[in-house]
DNA sequence: TGAATATATGAGCAAGTATTCATATATAGT
DNA sequence: ACTATATATGAATACTTGCTCATATATTCA
């Protein structure tokens, strides 16, 4: 075999025709693709996650009650929210001067779960 | 109320004191903490992401049929591949001089499918 | 209206990261 | 042994990103 009528971006020559035509077949389209490692992005900095996890244990949080139960200034909660609120990860209700958040979506918690199971077996 | 015993990290009073507890002795231990942001880190990424996808559709594939199904250079193939395989995502087998690789986790798959729930219903 | 409080946001900076380039290692074939 | 092939990896670079600082907006209270 060891056609290379592919674009040759690597230059061995050893493809498995069927192997990479079924992974072709399966990818994933791209705005599917770009919105879910955005969210995987979201979960991926412990700052969030922190958030994530304080929310999903207290129900409802406002920012000075993350702030102060997470140690991070006012301004980088905000700017955290503000990422999570646009992704819908996060709901806010205004009350006062004092702004509300919580989870807006009930997968969170569930992909929080299922990764934490990863998580603990993978550690040696 | 308005107690500020806290450490002041934000200068605002409303703080709900047991909300504030709840979610402080929620908090994830720092060791599981980076370890769940670290998978979800490597799974942010669209072309980790993509690899990922594709062995959970093609079984195995090695370096090189990857580095053709999704346009990517040998050497980013490998440097990816090198950070999946240090955290367990994935595995490598050797075969004369060609490297498969396959994933090492059962989760990840579920991990993708719930995650993707979220992201097709976010969507508007 | 004026002062204080709670949150949001733009700019700038320091740290992290995905890719490329060059090169190293390993295996197979001659 | 020599060449070609398949993969791995260190260094450099361009790009991203989380935080801080300064400031704006909004709400409450006097």
């Amino acid at each position: 075999m060891t056609k290379d009528n592919e674009q040759l971006v690597c230059s061995c020559s050893i493809v498995h025709e069927e192997a990479v035509q079924n992974a072709r077949s399966a990818e994933l389209p791209t705005a599917r693709l770009l919105s879910l490692s955005e969210l995987f992005k979201l979960l991926g900095d412990p700052s969030r996650l922190r958030i994530i996890n304080a929310l999903s244990a207290a129900g409802e949080l406002c920012v000075c009650d993350l702030s102060a139960a997470l140690d991070l200034s006012q301004s980088a909660m905000s700017h955290q929210l503000s990422q999570l609120r646009r992704a819908r990860l996060v709901r806010s209700r205004k009350d006062g001067k004092a702004v509300f958040y919580a989870l807006d979506d009930q997968h969170i918690s569930g992909l929080l779960a299922l990764a934490a199971e990863h998580a603990a077996e993978g550690r040696e």
